[in-house]
DNA sequence: TATTGTTATACTCTATAACTATA
DNA sequence: TATAGTTATAGAGTATAACAATA
């Protein structure tokens, strides 16, 4: 009954004449849907090894050497403060990032990845460049990069 | 403190920089933010209508004369079986839509929308293609087209 | 006074397993 | 034996308010 025991991307015969609906068009839909069958992909490639996309994206921004803020990573990952404190919590504790006060400011803690957070990242950045290419995979290399773009205009608008 | 309180589109001077880091051409990060915010928008749009996202799906493939059943929903909407009970539960209770035993399969719900759900239903179009517009501001009509046509390939793909 | 991070809390969303009725 | 829907439940994701430290 569980959702995962059908198959996530390709539809049944029988929901097949639901994609002509109207609804197979509308913006709202077609973000939901892609972004869940991505986030289910990628969180399946992640697994082993012990992350998620939630935590990919943090990991990620910790090792981009720009000593990110947690309110910076709120606002730019859309997520609540007070969700970046335990995504934070559990990386820390496991070694993979460090908190550090920001001398400029010392209300604000500084997120740096350790040396060990780096090479997990490196696995990470594996798995989800797999995940992305099973995603990308009816689309040309012209498409891939206009889908990129065309996002970050939404995304970010 | 909450999301909310800050700019949910534009970013702030101190998270720009983030926006040139590697994650930001990540196909699961940018589905997720453009997911993020455009839920965030349609459902203040709909709000005012006692509707989400969530059950406005529901309610526009109940008014486009298939008359699916719950598992097609659950299948085409990717959410479990029994989430669609709930949501069902809800638009029925307000009369919005109603189940009718299949007679082909008499173990399966046939959801038809109600005269009322359709009312809301127009209503919920207007609220919807709003938020649309305003997600769509930065693209040309051609870029809407092509964003619709990609995102469906992931999506379903 | 305002802001960063934190904690506690609650609410929504999502997944799992067990049940029933039909097939 | 398998499938559609239901129920109960638990876990993940998200939002809100209040607080301490700092600006």
């Amino acid at each position: 009954m569980a959702a995962e025991h059908i198959d996530e991307r390709r539809l049944t015969a029988t929901a097949i004449r639901l994609q002509g609906r109207s609804l197979a068009s509308d913006l709202e839909f077609l973000t939901a849907r892609a972004r869940a069958v991505g986030t289910r992909r990628a969180n399946e490639k992640l697994e082993p090894l012990g992350l998620k996309v939630r935590s990919y994206v943090v990991l990620a921004l910790a090792c981009d050497d720009e000593q990110p803020s947690q309110r910076e990573l709120a606002e730019f990952l859309m997520l609540d403060a007070s969700q970046i404190v335990s995504l934070v919590d559990d990386l820390e504790q496991r070694g993979l990032v460090a908190r550090e006060v920001d001398p400029r400011d010392r209300r604000s803690n500084v997120i740096m990845a350790t040396t060990k957070g780096r090479q997990l990242f490196t696995k990470a950045q594996r798995a989800i460049a797999d995940a992305q290419d099973e995603s990308l995979r009816a689309l040309s290399a012209t498409e891939q990069v206009e889908l990129k773009r065309l996002l970050t205009l939404i995304a970010f608008e």
